[in-house]
DNA sequence: TTGTATGCGTTATCAT
DNA sequence: ATGATAACGCATACAA
């Protein structure tokens, strides 16, 4: 059985058919128009007798568009990033495009790198989900002068449209729920802000949000180092014993993504203590075995899916020739409440 | 500032040098021979001048081959398919090949379409770690005729390189655990076993291995649909009774993947039981959380991203010309043991 | 050793 | 309405 068979090509067709090559492509592109009925008929026939279809890459080299889509993530090991791409990638395909992905192992240096070869291979546009720190993917992006759109993690000085959770409002909204539930004594957790955009606007609407409330809670702001798990420890003793200043108060911890939540988990676990008992907790993400853990831990789901959806849709109107200013969505994250929240007398 | 900065071309280079875009193409590609010096060096002077660098998508076209390896994963959801995928990823790109993503999204019938999707952006080759089921890849692969390996799961009939964990050592392995630690009545709980190749080994080595200890212990396969608790909660109350009736045995189940051990942690949580203590576990993959369930989950952890990186080294090896029959990498998980699996008495 | 010419599979601009 | 023909960016067989 003969291996390489190689695939039909436009001349194949046109051949096929008795007609030239122009014939045959404009009946692929501009089937609409210039059309005589038995040409149409004998050039289908071919067609579908040869099992063609054009080769995307030499329409890329002619058209000079790919139908091509990179993907640039941080780091393919995060669920959350996982999430969202899996989104846009849906989305792509369902507009037609298809997604080459570049994943930067959460080394920064490779931002280049990869817009670099992405770029090479004509990709029409780009999907971010960087590290974002320092700027210089702004003028690699300039360089190329291909749209992109940045998913979670804004780039300082960086024209393109944005899409992300509302932390402001999910902040508001689980303080709000804690403090609701008698919890006033807070520790935002996060990992280390550095220029992360995500990272610092969720501590600074903690800190607003406790200001707000400054009468009746207290809250700070813990950096949580990887493997310093002493610290992290030792933040939530000393939250403990805050709380325990105020007569009848009780601490909690807000969580600034599903990493700090497991490290949260095993320092509570090494201490003793119990969720909704000793600590009360939020945090941000959702993930599937947030429900598993002690009596259950309540989170801030994000709409992973109606992110990446909706930064894969901006992104293919801009290739569908869309001016204007960069855009920005906001999405609105779920409150889930479980035990590890629950209200106290 | 100018955006539409049009890439150097291998003719800019050229006319920059004062030479034939021949010249330019050969310093490129065949240094080493051919070579007069001064021609070299004006050469490389323009490249450096201009930053230019070939267009991938015109090289494809020109050689037929493009450096590009298709990635086709059943459900991007899957941690343990995303934990594979980065491994092969890293081992593409270090390699100097991109990878294309096609996500099926568990839709089976969308396999060909993802082939033929990659196959015309000229992939070099595939990496397979889809469904299973039917073999309608098998012919669509031939008739592409590019090399590809299959990842975790076989396809029937189809000629291709194979690299997995070694599910038999694993399931025995897990399985001498239990014993040891006293648990004898055995519950291997999987997902519908249907066409699955990795499911159906691990479901067969553990009746075989029961078979072999079957003094001592015993053993029964669930298979557990999605959403269907009742039933799961049933089967484990069954297995509990069996045990009761045998004096002093326990019970434990076998997870045959991440997605059961949730399903299961759930089914104990509304039992009431302790893992360790009513119910004996032992679950494959090794996912962050499973520390932080009850007394901690044992599980046994596969080497996904050697997996990966094995995957993309057999592809490699292939595309550089090795013949010869299939191979097969079966790679050895490691047994984590934690509370759930704890000696009785 | 270097340049010329052709092909890779399409699209698009001309004539016809 | 259709057919040559020239790009697109590169590699290469062949000629010089």
């Amino acid at each position: 059985m003969n291996l390489h068979v190689r695939r039909a090509t436009i001349a194949d067709v046109a051949s096929a058919a008795g007609v030239s090559k122009a014939t045959v492509s404009r009946f692929l592109n501009h089937r609409e128009k210039l059309l005589s009925p038995d040409i149409a008929a004998r050039v289908e026939a071919a067609v579908a007798q040869l099992g063609y279809s054009p080769s995307p890459m030499a329409q890329a080299l002619s058209r000079g568009r790919s139908r091509l889509i990179g993907l640039i993530v941080a780091d393919i090991t995060n669920p959350y990033s996982v999430a969202v791409l899996r989104g846009a990638e849906k989305a792509c395909q369902d507009a037609g495009y298809l997604v080459m992905l570049f994943n930067l192992g959460n080394e920064p240096g490779r931002e280049q790198e990869a817009i670099q070869a992405l770029a090479g291979y004509q990709v029409d546009g780009f999907i971010l989900n960087t590290l974002g720190r320092g700027s210089g993917v702004v003028d690699a992006m300039a360089t190329q002068g291909k749209p992109a759109v940045l998913v979670d993690r804004r780039h300082v000085g960086m024209h393109a449209d944005f899409v992300s959770l509302d932390n402001r409002a999910a902040v508001q909204q689980a303080c709000e729920h804690l403090l609701d539930g008698g919890w006033r004594e807070l520790l935002f957790v996060s990992e280390p802000l550095k220029g992360v955009s995500t990272r610092r606007e969720r501590a600074a609407a903690f800190s607003a949000c406790m200001e707000a409330h400054a009468k009746a809670a207290r809250g700070e702001v813990f950096e949580s180092e990887e493997g310093d798990d002493e610290g992290l420890q030792a933040a939530l003793q000393a939250l403990h014993r805050r709380a325990q200043r105020r007569k009848g108060v009780r601490a909690a911890v807000l969580a600034g993504n599903a990493v700090v939540t497991l490290r949260v988990a095993r320092a509570v676990a090494s201490l003793g203590w119990q969720f909704g008992q000793e600590l009360g907790f939020v945090g941000f993400d959702d993930p599937e075995w947030a429900s598993l853990i002690g009596p259950g831990l309540s989170t801030i789901a994000q709409p992973t899916d109606e992110i990446g959806r909706t930064a894969a849709r901006c992104l293919i109107e801009r290739l569908h020739g869309l001016e204007g200013p960069p855009r920005q969505s906001l999405l609105p994250g779920e409150l889930k409440v479980r035990g590890s929240s629950a209200a106290g007398a």
